[in-house]
DNA sequence: TGTTAAGCGAGACGGTACGTCAAGTCTTTAC
DNA sequence: GTAAAGACTTGACGTACCGTCTCGCTTAACA
């Protein structure tokens, strides 16, 4: 396995490099030139960009945003929706639109990313939602999770229009909705 | 621009190398070969294998597959279930899944070919199903439609849990609540 | 095939190279940077550095070297210990020996290296002093030649000891009696 | 130095990889392996594939090969013809024929490797020949081993033409004649 | 109808990156 | 305390495509 100090001269060649010139930019024979390193040393460890890019990111952030921070003050409204706003203006920005692009993009392709997307990014996420509904007595507490994200994404992923001012609180009035004690 | 019979040629030649070796495999070089053309000649009129792709597949399914047939049978809930039920069906079937997944990373990176997508294929589904749903005179039709495409898109593109067989129906019913009266 | 101008470069560079730093330092990767071309453009015409050199060599010196100069005084005897000693001289040369034994090394692997030589600088050679031989109303004129040379290189390649003085009249004189008459 | 051990080992190594995969094919990660030694120690004791495979094969067959074998019936046309067409039928072999080029071409490029050929190889094959003409009253045995040996190594080393049935003794009777009496 | 420019096929070209291999050096581990 | 195991940097390998660029050869439209 690779040594400790190889990783982390990997973690910031490409951390680097991605913030200088895009996710598309990356390539294995950069990154190793970056980071000093050989490129056999980067394939014995990673398979692709992405894959270590990903790690990076993951390395960088684990304890951190690995805690999906779902704020709790008792009134679910109001906590969804600023996760909502919260969402939506990290996906405003450039830098994460980028990366989360890339990633998703690449996700498509390589399961082996998807994986572990799933397991330390997105799963983690939905589980704090749906940990925040069931706190307040949601009866399907994952399928209200999916509902909250799902048109975030696919509005912000397939670019169907842009998010207006007042949609996350109409949203999450209509979730609250869904999952209300009728379902 | 291309002559007639060289854009049918390119055409027939990416969607029979895309059929044989997935997506990725395309390559400008690999398509015009196939075509019996000149490099030149793709690049004159298309920028990457995946505007040659999306042209062929517009071209040939443009009027047919385009117009998204929402079912009308009166009964909102029923229509809107045989909808979800046929989206997951279509997004199981290999090919469907391998093509759509290659169209949302490309569309990630390039944003025309994002524009051309969401014109002729994402707009008028969505469009669609808004319509449906204002003809049962719902009141917030197009976030509606959102709603009910987003969460089935999220699970299907991020890979986070199976579709199983009694969620579209208890999905679409927390779709119809959410956007009911009170919405 | 490739254009003149791209293979001129080609035969300067690996000229250049093979100059500075041997045989051994020439790679294709070398010859394509400094010749200014690119690999694939080197790879498509050529299946080695040696092959490289080969080419550029024969190119040389073709019309000069190429006719070896069998010198015919009639006196076959002056005339063939004339030739050997101007071999042996040619082979004690630091650049010849250098360059000879890296054709030779590389021979032994490759076979079309082996066919090219042969029929351009090894072939040309003994059919020459074969004519020679035959002008002078020699047996097995064939024959004679590889008798001549053979001993010449197998003292040099192998580095069984050096030549002498007067090795050559009395090697030319054993070839003559050996070939005379009888023969 | 090396433990007796490991040097038996990475001797059996190198054999049968070189038997499996011929010369070209050594590399010393790949004896390495093979002997279950570490790089470090092969460069410690050898410097080159070629190295290891010269010690290998000489401390294998040193005394029994060494002494090279030149029969002595007391007719010596007869005996030269048996030596000179057993050598040929050796290199017929594609075993020999492989091996003995990757040596000689070795032996072009590392001085080291030929003095030592030399030295265990050749001399004394060269040394056994002229001492059986100098039993045959021949005046200058060495010359007449080249002579003899000479022209077989061209033939085959540059594959000029291939040996035919009648040569050997064709060749035989003029290296006879060529150190007769009159020389 | 015959000329002439365009579109075209073919593919060489200078490049970049690929993923692999082996070289030779170094560190770590374990006997 | 020596040597195995193997990670490391380096650099060449040969391949695949990139996008640009000539080359003739069609071929359709205009003179």
């Amino acid at each position: 396995m690779a040594r400790a100090s190889t990783r982390a001269r990997v973690h910031a060649a490409v951390l680097s490099l991605a913030a200088e010139s895009g996710f598309g930019g990356l390539t294995m024979e950069g990154i190793a030139a970056r980071a000093g390193a050989g490129k056999q040393t980067l394939y014995r460890t990673w398979s692709s960009p992405a894959a270590v890019l990903l790690d990076a990111l993951l390395e960088q952030s684990l304890d951190a945003a690995g805690e999906v921070a779902v704020p709790d003050t008792g009134d679910l409204r109001a906590d969804l929706e600023t996760l909502v706003r919260g969402m939506i203006a990290e996906l405003a920005d450039p830098a994460t639109d980028r990366l989360l692009r890339a990633v998703t993009a690449e996700l498509q392709t390589d399961p082996a990313i998807g994986a572990e997307v799933l397991d330390r990014l997105l799963g983690p996420q939905l589980r704090a939602i749906a940990d925040r509904l069931a706190r307040a007595a949601v009866a399907c507490p994952e399928d209200g999770a999916e509902l909250l994200l799902g048109p975030v994404f696919h509005r912000w992923l397939l670019r169907t229009r842009p998010f207006t001012e007042d949609w996350p609180s109409a949203h999450v009035a209509r979730v609250l909705r869904a999952v209300s004690s009728g379902g």
